[in-house]
RNA sequence: GUCAGGGUGGCAGAGUGGUCAAACGCACGAGUCUGUAAAACUCGCGCCCGAAAGGGCUACGGGGGUUCGAAUCCCUCCCCUGGCA
């Protein structure tokens, strides 16, 4: 694996798409790597062939950095919520696809996919730690994410050894527990006795007053010895990120420039260029909502701080206008722009340093 | 000219005596979105007062009438569409 300058940012390409763009888009924006996810994948296109393109990163003309998901947030989005609920048990969750298709995913399944996948960092699966969870209730899904996280570390040497790897892929376990720093605690302890290559800040990172939970990002930075890598699942808004890089993490995955662009919202920097961009700053950046009446016939590009393809080459009025039509490139341009966003942002906070010790 | 069918909120289109400020949809406006069941979803959408519950006013082509009560029934005028002259 190539050297990766931390902190990163992966977008989510779920199915293996970073949906409304293309690969030769991706890289357009700067973009480090991206995050590909186990159960999405393993169910279309299948196993089968991935291993026709010798994984998922030629299968997508894709030469940057992948990180596989496990199905860990899958748990919680379409087994423990949503219309066809699943069923969760020591050996596996099972996920009803339609009323007559299911499909059972194990520690050692989302592993051994995720070899197939030939991603540079892999996931453990986990059990979700629902947001509303009781101490018991989160101490059961602690519980089943540590029993999961030794199991997905055995199977993974094996198929490292299986497979005669001599450039290992790096293994992240989830510390879960909800807001029980307790919990929290005992979880990414366990994590460090069995060993892995980083941990990752999982479950649902929001309070219930809405506000980003930094006492268990902290936590569970202070805890991970000095040569860890540290991630965010799917964290987050861009001064979630700032601040998680002061704590030392290290990665980060998130679908929030994705999907807001596509719903039309675009991030701006409050600034006029990109050198004058100040991500200390308290608000160092604002949305941009492109289809508003008073953008129609604005001629200037949408941010003067940005070096997209939107903003090198069209106007803010002809934005609007193509999300008024409801025209698909609308969401490709946005999409484009708000990864260009989040990459000048890493840019920026790899070029001033908080506290990253990660070579 | 005549026969038939119509004229409903920004558009389209239900409603055909009270439960109608008027369905559904579109458009428009506001908001949400955090390891993607998401190019999605929620809310609002005549005017005025109220934090809200709620209240008042105006409105279903124009005018007039019947009725306790009309977008809905009757008369009349105007306009549109189609068949026949």
């Amino acid at each position: 694996m190539k050297k990766i300058n931390y902190p990163v940012f992966f977008p989510d390409a779920t199915r293996a798409v970073l949906k409304a763009t293309d690969s030769t888009d991706i890289k357009g924006t700067n973009t480090p790597g991206i995050l590909v996810n186990t159960l999405h994948l393993s169910i279309n296109p299948g196993g089968r062939i991935i291993d026709k393109y010798q994984g998922v990163r030629k299968f997508m003309n894709w030469d940057g950095f992948v990180i596989s998901d496990s199905g860990g947030f899958q748990v919680m989005s379409m087994a423990k919520s949503g219309p066809r609920k699943g069923t969760i048990t020591d050996r596996g969750v099972t996920f009803y696809l339609t009323n007559n298709k299911k499909i059972l995913l194990t520690p050692e399944k989302s592993i051994e996919f995720q070899f197939r996948l030939r991603t540079d960092m892999m996931v453990v699966l986990d059990d979700f730690t629902p947001p509303k969870a009781n101490f018991n209730e989160a101490r059961e899904t602690v519980e089943r994410t540590v029993l999961w996280a030794k199991r997905s570390k055995d199977e993974f040497e094996k198929q490292c050894v299986e497979r005669k790897l001599k450039d290992k892929p790096l293994l992240f376990g989830v510390v879960q527990g909800g807001e029980y720093l307790d919990l929290r605690r005992i979880c990414a302890e366990k994590l460090i006795e069995i060993g892995f290559d980083g941990l990752g800040y999982g479950g649902w990172p929001i309070s219930e007053n809405g506000k980003f939970n930094y006492d268990v990002a902290k936590l569970i930075a202070d805890i991970a010895p000095k040569n860890y890598l540290i991630y965010g699942l799917g964290v987050g808004k861009p001064e979630e990120i700032v601040g998680c890089v002061q704590l030392g993490y290290h990665i980060f995955d998130c679908v929030l420039p994705t999907r807001d662009a596509r719903h039309g919202r675009l991030y701006i920097y409050e600034a006029t260029s990109m050198d004058k961009i100040n991500i200390r700053s308290p608000k160092f950046y604002k949305y941009y909502v492109p289809s508003k009446q008073e953008h129609f016939g604005d001629t200037r590009p949408v941010s003067q701080a940005c070096d997209c393809l939107l903003c090198k080459n069209y106007s803010r009025g002809y934005l609007a206008h193509l999300f008024r039509i409801k025209e698909i490139s609308a969401l490709r341009l946005a999409t484009i722009h708000n990864l260009r966003f989040y990459s000048i942002l890493m840019e920026k906070l790899a070029s001033t340093p908080a506290k990253i010790t990660q070579a």
